[in-house]
DNA sequence: GGGACTTTGTTCCTGCGTTCACAAGCGGCT
DNA sequence: AGCCGCTTGTGAACGCAGGAACAAAGTCCC
């Protein structure tokens, strides 16, 4: 008897994030309704697919009209979680994460950087935005009094796991990884992993693969 | 009679990146053979999976003994195009974009930057690594001369279609996605997304879903 | 030289994600 | 009030990725 099952596919979830950042702007614009074509082709998506999407939250559209913006920017805001801000930690302040913590994109997005952490006495006291970058020992003390739940690695590859591990036993359940190792985590902790080299890498595979094929060019595709 | 289709899946293609990059490591550490379970744990994933992987380019371990880890290491830098290295150009040198192009993951992996680009005077002119920013009126140049076949965009989300327009107008193949929209291209050639803030969001779900659950701690799983 | 053990390569199967196609429902027009 | 067009929501089929189990093959030991 629950209307809604309590899993939402990953998936989901993920493009779910793309068409409330969508909704954004149309609220933005003064738009009032859209229908699932046009929500579909400025996120990028099959329609019948975004149909699906928005069919785990329950019904929440209007048959012969479309979605009402700003209720289904709510109801996905709530979904998503991100109604009240997330305390987040960041370790490893290098050149990339020196560009995370100053990305405008998540601070926007209901993600507040509390803590910026590194090991190099070099980079301790650094101003980065309006927090000043902390030495590690520091870790443990900020994710306990700021409650932080979210933890994002930027850190060389050899002390990516250490990280992982202090910022687990602290009490950090979501870990966002950029190093390009695999961390193991303790049950109850989710870590997710985005490899930038990977990504280049399989760019440069699919295009040499492409290369014997001599593929015409007069259509337009649609790209995620 | 072809042995090996000319189709890899793509999330394979992911895979066999990494891989690539776990022998590496062995490979410097003096190691000559490796096992699928050995070689899976570093990379994490199940050995089935890998040796599933691996068959996608014909045989190429021994039975009873493993995988030659420099024979492995060469075959994958051939199937994945990084035998010889690929220019790159990067367009939007914001903070994400100067991280990029300072990125150490990069160069060493068979891709080079042979160009930095960006819109703004206040940015064109410095330097980044051995490079110096240019405007975006050079850009059809220098693509042009230097060959590049990979473009790398990090501007903001409203200029981001022009210059996938310019880019793939100007020969460029590949193309990695920083911007938060979704990308229109020309057939034959390829988009790949990033979206930092949708990660940093299915991570806060996920989190936010499994408060209820109460999920004990007693064991230890693998995240990739 | 033969047997047993180890490890690969393959095959089957299960589950998920995606897509297409249709029925149900709502607003507007006559 | 009744009809029509439009749009959502859902059900079914297809294809794909992931995991487990099994057979082939090579090596080491007796």
């Amino acid at each position: 008897m629950q209307p809604r099952p309590r899993t939402i596919p990953e998936a989901t979830v993920a493009r779910l994030a793309v068409y409330l950042r969508v909704l954004t702007t149309l609220a933005d614009g003064g738009r009032s309704t859209v229908s699932s074509g046009e929500l579909a082709s400025a996120a990028g998506v099959n329609p019948a697919g975004l149909r699906k999407d928005l069919s785990h939250l329950g019904p929440c559209g209007v048959r012969g009209v479309g979605y009402d913006v700003g209720a289904l920017r709510d109801r996905l805001t709530g979904v998503l979680g991100v109604g009240s801000a997330r305390a987040c930690v960041l370790v490893g302040i290098g050149n990339l994460g020196s560009a995370l913590a100053d990305y405008a994109g998540f601070g926007t997005r209901g993600f507040e950087f509390v803590g910026l952490f590194d090991a190099s006495p070099a980079r301790i006291g650094q101003r980065i935005g309006d927090l000043e970058v902390r030495g590690l020992d520091e870790l443990e003390d900020v994710v306990t009094t700021t409650g932080a739940s979210i933890g994002v690695i930027t850190t060389p590859a050899e002390v990516a796991q250490t990280v992982c591990d202090r910022l687990a036993a602290a009490g950090v359940r979501s870990i966002l990884n950029f190093a390009p190792v695999p961390l193991a985590a303790p049950a109850g902790v989710d870590v997710r992993k985005v490899d930038l080299s990977v990504e280049l890498q399989v760019l440069a595979f699919l295009g040499q693969q492409r290369v014997p094929a001599l593929a015409g060019n007069e259509t337009v595709g649609e790209s995620a």
